[in-house]
DNA sequence: ACCTGAACACCGTTCAAGT
DNA sequence: ACCTGAACACCGTTCAAGT
């Protein structure tokens, strides 16, 4: 019943929530936050701005809806609620399954680098408090004590959330895989050639972006915080 | 040197780049983002909206500039750039700096939200760069190994973003205390009656939020990175 | 109930014209 | 070199009028 309905849609489809929703996903994947206009996506949809209005209150609204729709749909999609298995398949450990959940919030955040923008401005609403709710509970198997649950599970969203910001505003040479090489080669000789003096870590670090994963770094940066939560568990 | 000269400026100034930066970053504080306009800028400055553009190229210079203006001044102010002392007087230890150097950062969007929002979409740029150089110093401080340093100082700086780019959103209630003590009432009743079999975490720590301190939490979740990184560097 | 599309009040940016 | 301010091409949103 969480599943989306996948009608073949055809020209002549009454307007609806759900309609206007997917056409603006659809321009905000091709052209950014700044190619969807109610202009555009009335167009899109063959009708006047105006028609919009009646299914929405605005674009704030309309954001906030696409966000909370992909978010829905690739992270909490195949998810056993009641359970502790969030990791697909079915995870082996509560480690593995935040990182599986993880994992898929990036992927959604790279798959639509607009959301990553958008997330970080929803205020603790809808498609973060899922979230939330699932990073707690594998906190809590992991065996952090009441007290501390709270904490870690902020801790992991509010990381999760600063990542796919950067992300998302790195969103430029995102096509091709070779952009990307050639962006982070321009990156690293530019930090290479920092002042001695301003920026010794920097420097020393430039090489290091040569053969940069995002996706590995991410991880490692999950792999941290974890590691922190079992120390501060233990003392 | 990196001081900001604060010349008592009257009317007839001619217009600069500083002049301008510094009224839009009043307005910024004031009325936010959506409040700094070149009308309402060039009203301020008491000339047209053209004139702005002879200085800064355009809107997203100068929201840049501005960013990067209160960074350097709220963050990095009071720093020995040479030395791993970054915590304001001279921190005891590496932990305390880092802590010290989070929390200004956290105070800073606390005082200009906007940043927040803005910091984000610096693609790895000025002002980000010289936070993730003294993170970075402080993390060598601490021993960490070559090969670990650049994931410890990225989880330390998305994760600061990542509260940043929440509080700046949730930057409402702000002005009194009273508001943020009914907001933060408000959120936790709401989580207290959520659907128990959906949000059985959220309800758990709903109560958690009524006496709930930003700043602490935030603190907090640096120690638990900070843990996780004494840990695997013994591990 | 739902759609249309012209109109309103804005916005960032440009540019001829001034000094 | 620097400033002025009208004008351009947009934008989100509203609303009388249609069906």
């Amino acid at each position: 019943m969480a599943t989306r309905t996948r009608r073949a849609e055809r020209r002549e489809e009454p307007l609806s929530r759900e309609r206007i929703v997917e056409a603006a996903i659809g321009i905000l994947d091709a052209a950014g936050e700044g190619g969807l206009t109610f202009r555009v996506l009335a167009e899109r949809l063959a009708t006047g701005p105006g028609a919009i209005y009646w299914h929405v209150t605005g674009k704030d609204e309309l954001l906030a809806v696409a966000t909370a729709t992909v978010v829905a749909d690739t992270v909490i999609a195949d998810t056993v609620i009641g359970g502790p298995e969030v990791g697909g398949p079915a995870a082996a450990t509560p480690q593995e399954a935040i990182r599986a959940l993880a994992l898929r919030l990036f992927d959604a955040i790279d798959a639509h680098p607009w959301i990553g923008t958008q997330l970080a401005r929803s205020p603790g609403q809808s498609p973060l408090l899922r979230v939330f709710e699932h990073l707690g509970r594998q906190v809590r198997v992991l065996g952090v004590p009441q007290a501390g649950r709270f904490t870690a599970a902020s801790t992991l969203l509010n990381y999760i959330l600063g990542v796919g910001g950067q992300n998302a505003a790195n969103a430029h040479g995102q096509e091709s895989e070779a952009n990307r090489t050639e962006f982070l080669n321009t990156v690293s000789a530019a930090w290479a050639s920092l002042d001695p003096d301003e920026y010794p870590f920097t420097r020393d670090v430039a090489d290091q972006l040569r053969d940069h994963d995002d996706r590995v770094e991410f991880l490692a940066g999950i792999d941290l915080i974890l590691a922190g939560i079992s120390e501060s568990k233990a003392g």
